[in-house]
DNA sequence: GTCTATAAGATGATAGAC
DNA sequence: GTCTATCATCTTATAGAC
């Protein structure tokens, strides 16, 4: 490694930044099969050579674009994020938030690099470090908005930001071969998020009435799950 | 390791037949980055040439593969879910389903596909083929399921078929980076479905009042959002 | 149908001139 | 830092013997 590391830091015109840019475009237009050092090279505009000579392999390049482009949108979003004080509301950053990374292709890149890290362990560190920022981000404002609401005891915060975040993975990858189909997923997620938000927002007492009615419901599961094996 | 059981409606050891079952564990173990003519013929203990002979391209057998799976799969889990009354049944099943796909490695193989649907237009019909199958089935079950349960009105059948759908694949994805991360949203996807479950089980009374509630939420949203904009 | 052999090309990566 | 040129290897796919 004869270079600094990843530097996202560095001037938007340098080489590295270059590369980062054209690597990301590259994967998200023809995906990781069809990415290689030429055709990252080819557009950015430089030799192919000065991939290995700045990231040393094209692996840790992809990896360099993950981490920048994680940290970029997070940023971007973090204000919004936090200026959601409900599920619906929050349903609807979720929603811009979707067609901005739609456009930008950070999904798609993000499931590119999952896919990738099942035969290439760098691809499967950068995926995991994706994964880790996005999910605690999530996890932050779901614990903040779901609070003190009648859900907050039935919903293990932590696994319902893994569960949003491989939805939106799932919804990524499906727009690829049903855009239709995927789009009407999306329209779903909002409409239970706006349900969601209803429940949460009943009184004391329904909520007591639903917290029981669900305890009741699930030791009722749990006995016909034992008596049955 | 048990075979994906994929019969191509051939002699079970003839030869597309073994290749049909190597694509399957190969494109499973090292992802589609990992899979090549050499590598599916050496698994299968034939010679390279016979793919291209029997199937095309190695595209078209995979698509051969993934095919297989679809249906083998299906047919076997039909009755299953056919014999679920309640959605939180339904998430049983769906939960037995996932266990048993991913040690078949089924919903691995399908993300595959979806991952280089995106620079192979046979790996994109192959895809755009299982999300179509798969669906359509899921739907017809939510169908029945949701039937005239308060729920049928506020949730699009189709589009929650589609999201299940996209659930699945993205959590198989994520689980490849993040297994803990993964198996959280599996346990917070179960605990919302028994939550929706007893939501789905109130009395008219309390139904009535939840939809109310709902049409005036949206009301009030898409007011806003007017507003707004 | 199955094999060997090989074509024709793309790939990651390196050496060395400037 | 950037380039040209090149290597060794891998890929899909085909030709032709059996």
């Amino acid at each position: 490694m004869p270079s600094p590391a990843p530097d996202a830091s560095a001037p938007a015109d340098s080489t590295p930044a270059r590369l980062v840019r054209a690597a990301h475009e590259v994967v998200c237009e023809v995906g990781l099969a069809g990415t290689s050092a030429r055709a990252i090279a080819q557009r950015a505009g430089v030799n192919q050579a000065l991939i290995f000579y700045h990231f040393g392999t094209v692996s840790e390049l992809l990896e360099a674009a993950s981490d920048a482009a994680i940290t970029a949108s997070i940023d971007h979003y973090r204000a919004a994020f936090d200026g959601a004080d409900s599920l619906d509301e929050l349903v609807a950053v979720a929603r811009s938030l979707q067609a901005r990374e739609r456009t930008i292709g950070n999904v798609t890149y993000m499931a590119q690099m999952l896919s990738g890290a099942q035969s290439d362990p760098v691809l499967a560190r950068a995926a995991r470090s994706a994964i880790v920022t996005w999910s605690t981000e999530v996890r932050r404002v779901l614990d903040r908005i779901l609070g003190n609401g009648p859900l907050a005891g039935l919903v293990d915060p932590r696994g319902l930001a893994h569960l949003v975040s491989a939805g939106f993975i799932g919804i990524e990858l499906y727009d690829i071969a049903d855009p239709d189909g995927a789009a009407a997923a999306v329209d779903t997620l909002e409409s239970i998020g706006r349900l969601v938000d209803v429940l949460d927002d009943l009184g004391p007492v329904a909520r007591r009435a639903l917290k029981a009615r669900t305890d009741r419901s699930t030791r009722t599961k749990l006995r016909q799950r034992t008596v049955t094996r």
